[in-house]
DNA sequence: CGGCCGATTTAGTCTAGACTAACGAAGGCG
DNA sequence: CGCCTTCGTTAGTCTAGACTAAATCGGCCG
């Protein structure tokens, strides 16, 4: 098999991302995704399906296929990996490694990234809390749920932080919302989309929309209440750490 | 001023190892050194001219200009810094090293590479002995001679590898000759073109185009002797580290 | 001085991947 | 039931960078 260009790779991924569970991707959200018009998507799909990556039903959306995920979670572990390479070994800022790895992931060699790896002990989650795939391409699956749809009095563990945006990261830091950190939800004022937040001890008021991206672990006696439905993967704008 | 692609990178860059001195660079060399066809060379060289990159009298090779050896400088500093990065930090083989900083070079964002420089302290040379142009593109020049072209009797210390052949630095490092190591030229049988070698206090015996490449800083008494040239850059097979 | 040879350039294609403009399907609404 | 809007696809271009085949330049030799 031909190796993948690094635009077929950026494709697989972001197929990924956006694919939750199962459901098809439909091709303008790749497109918009991607930042790339959605007739390029739709040539490129047709590609991947060439070379048995994804189905694509025309008009139905694109799909991966089991060797289409392989492809999409090697370029994940990569990322994040090199992610983790920036922020713990180079002292990088981790709201704005991002774009590095973005276009690292498609060039270090194999024999350089194990090499990483091994440089930091086999990390397994990159500094946003995100799960590294191990080289066979299998993640931790973890039970998470948003902070924002927490219910009031909620004790949680913040796991991961689902954005790439720098500024976004940059001001969950100064709140403290970092992985590993401990919330309380001290209040949920619902009409005006606010949350009351104690982190790490100190109290936060934050708007839903401002922690949407930031998920927890819950603790302590609280169990999942109807309707708040734990989540497995990506919201609207996405999974892209 | 658009970016270099990576295509046009890595023609300046063969053009500085190739343009020894002021010649100008022909076409069939620099598309041997790339492995590319002649009239690819033609064309590219035609779009570099008109960036201002090179001069390019038709049929008369072509050269760099000031700001063609600039971007190249800046490749090779790269391309050295990454090097070292990859033997000293990562413990990867320093005859192994060449094609991942080929690919490496293109890839890493000015901030990364900052912060690698910054890691390993400022390192002032590669672990094939080159020096490491700094962030303006200023290389230390140093007075080298073939080991190769030694006359009988002299002390030298070795400086530089310049060769990026994994097999013949593998060679090398078994003999002892690596950067900073002492030699001495017991004898040389010219119609053998063989020469016996002091490396480090052991006997070696090695050919002379076995040993092509390896440059080195002459010790003690002895002067330069009429004929045998110093030597500030690459020969034929190129000054690639 | 003419011819030949090798090096270079011209001419014409190809590929991956993007784009815009325009066509067609499909669901929501009047 | 038919229309309109939206989304996806088709059709046709463009760019960078490579290629092969063929033409041409220039120098060396006889």
């Amino acid at each position: 098999m031909t190796p993948l260009t690094r635009s077929k790779q950026d494709y697989v991924k972001a197929l990924w991302a956006l694919g939750a569970a199962d459901a098809p991707v439909a091709t303008s959200r790749l497109a918009r995704h991607l930042a790339v018009s959605p007739p390029s998507v739709t040539a490129m799909l047709r590609r991947l399906a060439g070379e048995g990556l994804v189905t694509h039903a025309p008009r139905a959306g694109a799909r991966l296929t089991t060797a289409g995920a392989r492809a999409a979670l090697r370029m994940v572990r990569r990322h994040r990996l090199l992610e983790t390479f920036l922020v713990d070994v180079l002292g990088l800022d981790w709201a704005d490694v991002h774009d590095d790895a973005e276009v690292l992931e498609h060039a270090v060699s194999d024999r350089v990234l194990a090499a990483l790896e091994r440089l930091m002990g086999n990390p397994s989650e990159d500094p946003h809390g995100h799960p590294i795939p191990d080289a066979r391409g299998r993640v931790r699956r973890r039970r998470l749920w948003p902070l924002a749809q927490l219910p009031r009095g909620t004790r949680a563990t913040v796991r991961e932080m689902r954005d790439a945006d720098a500024r976004r990261l940059t001001r969950w830091k100064e709140l403290g919302l970092v992985p590993g950190a401990d919330v309380r939800v001290r209040d949920v004022r619902a009409l005006d989309d606010v949350l009351e937040l104690e982190v790490a001890g100190r109290r936060r008021v934050a708007g839903r929309a401002g922690v949407e991206g930031v998920m927890v672990e819950r603790r302590g006696a609280h169990r999942a209440r109807r309707g708040s439905a734990p989540s497995g993967r990506g919201r609207a704008h996405g999974t892209r750490g």
